[in-house]
DNA sequence: GGCTGTCTGCCTACCAGTAGGTAGATAAAC
DNA sequence: GTTTATCTACCTACTGGTAGGCAGACAGCC
């Protein structure tokens, strides 16, 4: 048994990438098929409804970045070297300026999504959002991030920052727009 | 003549809220019917297909922010009441966090787009960027804004903020996420 | 004044294509 | 012999868009 589930993957894959870049109305249960190379129902044998299989990306994902989040944190010594890891991800993740990061593609179609993602976006802001708090926390303390004055308010304004970034580096589709974007929080990292 | 074209206004008026509610591909020709009261096909009257619905939205939507702006610039002394000025326009745009700036919402479907869309909001964030620059030189020559290196690229770096904020608070609907997400700007206004 | 042609704004009726989803069969795997 | 994964064939609802008609306003002209 090569695979148990292969399709599965591949269908999630197939559906991150779709949502990423056209949002959460623009990919279909076709398009999916299509790439998979199955029939459209089949798609439904795996993933009942659409809000099933969102329900399924936006867990895959919180799982995936919570991952990354402990190997920046086992890789990095000071808060600011944390903050620039976390940083390269949410600029490797808009790959170009080409794919949003997950949770800002469903944000913007948020009335069209069933209220189990909104909940999912809500526990992965709030895993990344805790993150940010302890690294900013910990750059105040070792002096590699100037102007912290409250690590709780601020891990809210960063992850923003990101999310907003990813989104003007989309329009343009270049990543130039992305680093400027981020200004207001390189400007504060020091080591 | 009370009303050469009252209908075209009312569509216009009813496919900004629809976009920046549910995103581009979230609202339907029959939607925009239903709610202004005609006949679907009689949209096509005034906007032949949905990309000129589009564009005429972003024209507006860009004409309406310049206005504020300019009255933002009449209305305030320092640099760093019109930031503030900017940041209450973003938050009151956001209606309590149950839609988001048309150029938000727009940029998350972007590849559902018609290129001149993208042109427009290319062209809007241009304004508002420029707007922003003068207003950081400005608060850092009055001393109204703390930490100002580079208002060129801490404006998108603003912009940013602020559309990220908006997209942030959407997800909870609510106001006090808004404000939250804009700490990283705030606390650097000083008076 | 009345006649005529044009323009505006809307209508009904329709199109091909696509959306998400279902029913029931089939064949292989455990 | 049930479970798993897929298929074909279909459904209803809706997508943006088109064709053609029709009532009223508005001009210029006699």
């Amino acid at each position: 048994m090569i695979a148990r589930s292969d399709t599965k993957t591949a269908l999630l894959n197939s559906a991150e990438s779709a949502a990423r870049r056209f949002g959460f109305d623009g990919f279909s249960y076709a398009d999916l098929a299509k790439d998979v190379g199955i029939r459209k129902a089949s798609i439904h044998h795996h993933f009942p409804s659409k809000a099933d299989l969102s329900v399924a990306l936006m867990e895959r994902y919180h799982r995936n970045f919570q991952r990354i989040c402990a190997e920046i944190d086992s890789g990095c010594e000071t808060g600011g070297a944390k903050l620039q890891g976390l940083i390269r991800q949410y600029k490797e993740g808009s790959d170009n300026g080409r794919q949003l990061c997950l949770c800002v593609a469903f944000s913007a179609s948020r009335d069209s999504l069933s209220p189990d993602v909104i909940k999912q976006i809500g526990l992965f802001r709030g895993m990344v959002t805790e993150w940010l708090e302890k690294a900013l926390e910990q750059g105040r303390k070792d002096g590699s991030v100037s102007g912290v004055h409250s690590p709780e308010r601020e891990a809210v304004s960063v992850l923003s920052l990101l999310e907003g970034a990813q989104l003007l580096a989309r329009t343009d589709e270049d990543p130039a727009v992305f680093d400027q974007a981020i200004t207001l929080l390189t400007m504060r990292i020091c080591g």
